[in-house]
RNA sequence: GGCGACGUAGCCAAGUGGUCUAAGGCGGAAGUUUGCAAAACUUUUAUUCGGCGGUUCGAAUCCGCCCGUCGCCUCCA
């Protein structure tokens, strides 16, 4: 299996020794509702987890809430609550679209707020060691102390010192020294330090919870692009710095973000669409396609139409697997397995990993519909779509409904119409049953419904 | 100013030196099937990969220049 990484930029051989996995995804600051870009890249690693197991390994997957920061503390104040009652709440609808998104539960989700602790004894050994200093309550990493400093996002200090946007800090010794801590405001919640009350910084949650669930060298460490730099790039440098050991993680993934619009979709822009309004538009098996039909790294652009298209091509999926299997010759399916596999070693290429299984669902309908036994094939074509943890089965939720027995109550009359040859009226059930969103398909041995979302 | 990514059919999107007269999906066209539809299947829809040069026996794939789009350098998944 291989996997691009960040750090050497290059494609590499994925290895563990003891098939334990351990994968550290930075995830949401619960500050406001969460958009499709979380969801997009709550999917990937969702993938990325899934076909580690599908593989053989055991995958810790740990992912962080920083709850609390600049961001929380004032829209917070916006609300006028607590910032952790404004945490609490986004966490659980993130929660919630995770479930609808059929996201699997991360092995734990920690938040910084629980690691305080942890997150002081850091920042105190890189304080006793000189790597951080202090100034009014402040803590500061020394970047100079870091010689490596830069290896990820590829940025040289000089080129950080020439950049027009770096907001000079006299206060700091260098621009590019970053908060460990931040000495407390009136107003804002804050925790008992050795440097007076305050609160942690932005970087140094992540490296207090990946150090704490998962130790001092991780095997996977990902996020979005737009987290290279700073963030992870300054995790790297306190995390090296305090516990002396490289790599803190030996391969970094990351997504490419998606586009809204000609930009990033990102709260700050204020360009989002987020994951439970568009939950309400699209299913939430089109949505996961729409983002495994390109490949991870790719940015994508958000494409209404193309999110709609994604349930067309679903439903060829499901229809390959209610077809009824012959009990001939059954078809042999070890290509399109090969196939797949051989798609996903290639650092997750999930587009070329679809193509093998549409591939597998034509052959299914052609050769089904020829008599031959495609039981297995139609299992492969499960298997293999609960990988990408796309839900092509349980879609008979139809026959539970309340409207159920009334439809086939009609259907019923509709086909005796259909034997007496009254197609006029029979054809109007079907266009009338139409316009209320349930379709109606005749095949030689049955009439089948179902209705659209 | 620095760092980086990308530009493939009507749309989305794989492919990064020969098997590419370029996968897969959506859409379009024709056909098979059907009472008619729908679904499914078959065939078809880029001799061409932003433009111009170059390297090579051979390039969508490597190099150079140009044009265009986007990301990061400030909060960000």
């Amino acid at each position: 299996m291989k996997i691009y990484n960040t750090l050497t930029k290059q494609l590499e051989e994925f290895e563990v020794t003891d098939n334990i996995v351990n994968m550290y995804v930075c995830g949401i600051t619960p500050y406001s509702s969460s958009h499709l870009g979380h969801a997009m890249c709550a999917i990937v690693f969702d993938v990325i987890r899934r076909y580690m197991e599908y593989k053989g390994f055991k995958v810790n997957h740990i992912q962080n809430f920083t709850d609390i920061d600049d961001k929380m503390i004032s829209a917070a104040n916006e609300k006028g609550i607590e910032v952790s009652e404004l945490a609490e709440r986004n966490i659980q609808s993130y929660f919630d679209e995770l479930k609808s998104l059929n996201v699997l539960p991360a092995t734990e989700y920690p938040r910084a707020t629980q690691e305080i602790s942890e997150i002081i004894k850091i920042v105190n050994t890189l304080v006793e060691r000189d790597d951080a200093y202090v100034i009014e309550g402040d803590v500061y990493f020394r970047v100079k102390n870091k010689s490596d400093y830069g290896k990820l996002s590829n940025r040289k200090v000089s080129d950080l010192e020439a950049g027009a946007r770096l907001e000079l800090d006299d206060s700091k010794e260098h621009p590019e020294d970053f908060a460990l801590w931040k000495a407390t405001k009136p107003g804002e919640p804050n925790w008992e330090s050795p440097w007076g009350k305050g609160r942690p910084g932005w970087h140094i949650e992540c490296t207090a919870m990946a150090i704490r669930y998962l130790g001092q060298t991780i095997d996977i460490h990902g996020g979005g692009v737009d987290l290279v730099f700073p963030h992870h790039e300054n995790e790297i440098a306190q995390s090296e710095s305090f516990t002396k050991v490289k790599p803190f993680a030996r391969v970094w993934i990351h997504n490419g973000t998606l586009q809204y619009g000609s930009d990033k979709m990102s709260k700050s822009v204020g360009n989002i669409f987020s994951v439970s309004q568009a939950l309400e538009t699209y299913s939430p098996d089109s949505l996961r396609m729409f983002f495994l039909t390109s490949h991870y790294r790719s940015p994508l652009v958000f494409d209404e139409k193309t999110i709609k298209a994604q349930d067309k091509a679903i439903s060829r999926l499901r229809s390959a697997l209610k077809i009824v299997s012959g009990d001939s010759n059954p078809l042999p399916t070890n290509k399109f397995k090969q196939d797949f596999i051989d798609a996903m070693d290639e650092d997750f290429n999930t587009p070329k990993a679809l193509a093998a299984i549409f591939d597998l669902a034509r052959d299914i309908n052609r050769e089904g519909s020829n008599g031959r036994d495609v039981s297995s094939a139609q299992e492969l074509l499960n298997e293999l779509t609960q990988i990408l943890g796309i839900n092509i089965e349980d879609q008979n939720l139809s026959s539970n409904l309340d409207v159920a027995p009334f439809v086939e109550l009609l259907l019923e009359i509709r086909n005796e119409l259909r034997e007496s040859k009254q197609f006029n009226i029979a054809d109007s059930i079907r266009d009338r049953l139409e316009s209320m969103n349930i379709s109606i398909e005749d095949s030689q041995k049955n009439t089948t419904w179902k209705i659209n979302y």
